[in-house]
DNA sequence: TGTAGGCAAAATCCATGCGACGT
DNA sequence: ACGTCGCATGGATTTTGCCT
């Protein structure tokens, strides 16, 4: 029999089968049919029971050998599992995963990557269909990624202020890009979207990207092609988009991509917007790109400027893809999620999806199913409370993945952490087998890497699998703790973080015998006097009696600590400034606060002068005050985390929010609300606008002087000495009134 | 379809107390 | 003498977004 060779793309429940769906060798596209039969184990409760067609197999449980059946579910596993249960037969185990993702579990196959199967071709025409004769295998070995066809695309829809909607907007554009030229399909709707669909299908993209595609662009289509009769045909066999679980859109046949949802991994990025992700990623941005506001406006007065920033998405959201398809293909073959599901699934799926993995291919752990569980909190880690001031010459030492490392050398796992939280040991368990694989498999990354020149793809390639790697070792321990975890296991947790308190708390009072000043220090982290011997003979201490790896991540020149835990800025030898919890690093402050305290701290730790960064923050309020600061630099951001009318005290953007929502904005759950404070009486909540409904007459320039410039200038300076409220009187100057009232 | 806990800060909420005022 | 209205005050609560 032949033996067809593909890069998995994705896989989709059929019934009987599931079908695979992967880019040949060859270069054609192609579609496998394997047969597969959901199962699910089943530990007996007596030697007695027997399940008809079921075969014995040993399994383990909490690190135990078992004896289980493992049963053929005729159809519906999660009901016969459940029926079994329910008659006393024993407990099941692996019965609520969902097909073609217990097909990838069981199998070892890696979506992402290749995959060689023996099979017959059943016919061929725009993709070939096949028909497996013997169960498929992963070639591990095999790293290249195959040239992959990219199609983005980007909607535009028209309303006049308000934000469209599909029960009434039409489409009124497409903009869509394949690699070379960038172009927008435009006119009657019912043109436009026939021919959108016409150039998927010429094109035959393996990847379509999008921008906020899965939350809003398919389904908006999808409804407006509905609505004027059109079969919304994109798949490669034809079918519509359907809306897969959770939210995720799925396009047989290929990946479909939503960008937006990468910005979860980068918390850097702290607006979604695309231009925020492409200028983290060093691709060039429009200076002044329209708002969702304007785009009504601008489709009438100036058509050729909007086609001209749409065609810059399309082609924007090609560079971002080729920037981070390296990572995106690494942890979808990594976690085993395919490559579409894997930006879109929480950080929790992924640790989940990759230990189930782990557990039935390489532990023979039974796999538990989820279930509803009340959330217990624990103790985290330690925070010490940091000297306030300027301090010179300081080192920060941290542990190497703290966690991680802790859960593998104390062998932290189910089988060893007893419900009263106390340690037994035994042979390393299951979590710390789990991890070790992953830390195991990046040194191996971080080694082949250095192997390569500089710049080169391999590098890049080998650079993306290890950050990837390190992604999901991060995350295993926040999983323990997580109440949705198939392995909640809050004791489990608490044990790793008290380890955590104990081997820092060694930390601290070992330099402080030595005689070194500790200054901060933070879970993983201390902050001591730099002493360069000292230092090191610390560092060397730490991992002979500890055996955990500490090392010298930084050296302050100067470091400033207010008295606040988790909030400080420093200058590093090279001049390199780092501020850490402060305003200006906040996506909750207007830009003219976290620039001008970003300003104060540029002095104060490059200048060391007091006085000068007192000035500087009293220019900022003075300017201010002026009303000389454009009005973009005042909208403050927040996020709405839960629906508007579930608010129980009157939050500002949550009245902004309501307001918007009145007017037609579709305002949801997780958006950013920008707000201005405009003057007037009463609360702040009564004297917050939509951003793009303010004027600059209508500022209340003395709140952004005060609660916002002077508040967060003030408490840098407070650490030197300088009070706000004097930053505050000296630079107001008395006005008339306040003159004539005295 | 939610990794975790620890933390600061602002705005709002709410109980309390005080004085002024009317009956 | 008593009730209550308005207002200031200060602590508790709500909310967000950061750090590791």
């Amino acid at each position: 029999m032949p033996e067809v060779r593909f890069w998995l793309l994705d896989v989709m429940d059929a019934g009987e089968a599931v079908d695979l769906w992967g880019l040949g060798e060859d270069g054609r596209r192609l579609m496998i049919e394997v047969p597969f039969r959901s199962y699910f184990y089943l530990v007996p409760s007596s030697d007695y029971v027997k399940v008809k067609g079921a075969q014995e197999v040993d399994m383990f449980r909490m690190g135990k050998r078992v004896r289980c059946l493992r049963v053929e579910a005729q159809d519906d596993p999660s009901k016969e599992a459940e029926e079994m249960m329910s008659r006393g037969l024993g407990d099941a185990y692996g019965y609520d995963i969902r097909r073609s993702d217990l097909f990838l579990i069981s199998t070892g196959l890696r979506p992402s990557a290749w995959t060689a199967a023996e099979a017959e071709r059943v016919s061929s025409g725009a993709y070939d269909v096949y028909r497996s004769t013997g169960p498929p295998r992963s070639l591990e070995d095999r790293k290249d990624v195959p040239r992959i066809r990219i199609l983005s695309f980007d909607p535009i829809y028209i309303s006049r202020n308000a934000s469209p909607r599909p029960e009434r907007d039409p489409v009124a554009a497409v903009s869509i890009y394949d690699g070379s030229s960038a172009k927008t399909i435009a006119g009657d709707e019912q043109y436009v979207l026939r021919s959108f669909v016409e150039e998927v299908m010429r094109a035959d993209p393996d990847v379509i990207l999008g921008f906020q595609s899965n939350r809003v662009h398919w389904n908006y289509l999808s409804r407006r092609a509905e609505n004027s009769g059109l079969r919304f045909s994109l798949g490669r066999d034809g079918s519509e988009p359907h809306g897969s679980v959770y939210g995720h859109v799925s396009i047989r046949g290929r990946a479909n991509v939503d960008l937006s949802e990468f910005v979860d991994e980068v918390p850097e990025v702290k607006l979604e917007r695309l231009e925020e992700l492409s200028k983290y990623l060093g691709i060039e941005a429009p200076r002044e790109a329209p708002e969702y506001f304007e785009i009504g406006e601008l489709w009438e007065k100036d058509r050729r400027k909007l086609v001209e920033y749409f065609e810059w998405r399309v082609r924007a959201m090609f560079d971002v893809f080729s920037a981070i398809s390296d990572y995106v293909f690494n942890l979808s073959s990594i976690t085993g999620l395919p490559p579409d599901h894997v930006l879109t699934a929480a950080t929790g799926f992924k640790v989940e999806n990759y230990l189930m993995r782990f557990a039935e291919l390489e532990a023979r752990e039974l796999i538990p199913p989820r279930k509803e569980t009340r959330h217990v909190t624990y103790q985290g880690g330690i925070v010490l409370q940091p000297k306030p001031g300027l301090h010179r010459g300081i080192a920060v030492l941290d542990f190497k993945s703290m966690y991680p490392s802790i859960i593998i050398k104390y062998n932290i796992s189910l089988e060893t952490v007893d419900e009263g939280g106390s340690l037994r040991s035994g042979p390393p368990g299951f979590l710390p087998r789990a991890l070790r694989r992953l830390l195991d498999e990046r040194s191996r990354a971080r080694e082949e890497e250095a192997r390569y020149p500089e710049g080169s793809s391999e590098r890049k390639v080998l650079d993306a699998k290890q950050r990837a790697l390190k992604r999901i070792a991060n995350a295993t321990y926040g999983y323990t703790g997580w109440s949705g975890a198939r392995w909640y296991a809050p004791h489990v947790a608490a044990a790793i973080t008290a380890k955590g308190r104990e081997v820092i708390s060694s930390v601290i009072s070992k330099a402080g015998e030595m005689g070194l000043e500790v200054i901060y220090g933070d879970t993983d982290s201390v902050f001591v006097s730099h002493d360069e011997g000292k230092v090191r003979e610390l560092l060397r201490w730490v991992e002979e009696s500890l055996g955990l790896e500490v090392k010298l991540e930084k050296i302050y020149r100067g470091v400033l600590f207010t008295e606040a835990k988790k909030r400080y800025a420093g200058i590093t030898e090279d001049g390199e400034l780092d501020v850490v919890g402060l305003e200006a690093v906040r996506g909750d402050w207007s830009e003219v606060a976290k620039r001008a305290q970003m300003n104060v701290l540029e002095v104060l730790l490059r200048e060391e002068s007091p006085e000068r960064a007192e000035e500087t923050a009293r220019e900022w309020i003075r300017r201010v005050r002026a009303g000389n600061v454009p009005l973009k630099d005042l909208i403050i951001w927040k996020q709405l985390t839960k629906p508007i009318d579930e608010y129980e005290a009157t939050a500002p953007h949550a009245v902004v929010a309501r307001e918007m929502r009145e007017k037609g904005w579709d305002v949801r759950i997780g958006d950013k609300v920008g707000f201005i404070v405009v003057k007037g009486a009463g609360k702040l909540h009564e004297r917050v606008k939509p951003y793009f409904e303010v004027t600059a007459d209508q500022v209340d320039w003395d709140y952004y002087a005060e609660k916002q410039v002077a508040a967060a200038c003030g408490r840098v300076l407070e650490a030197v000495g300088v009070d706000e409220s004097k930053l505050l009187s000296a630079s107001k100057g008395m006005s008339l009134e306040e003159f004539f009232g005295k």
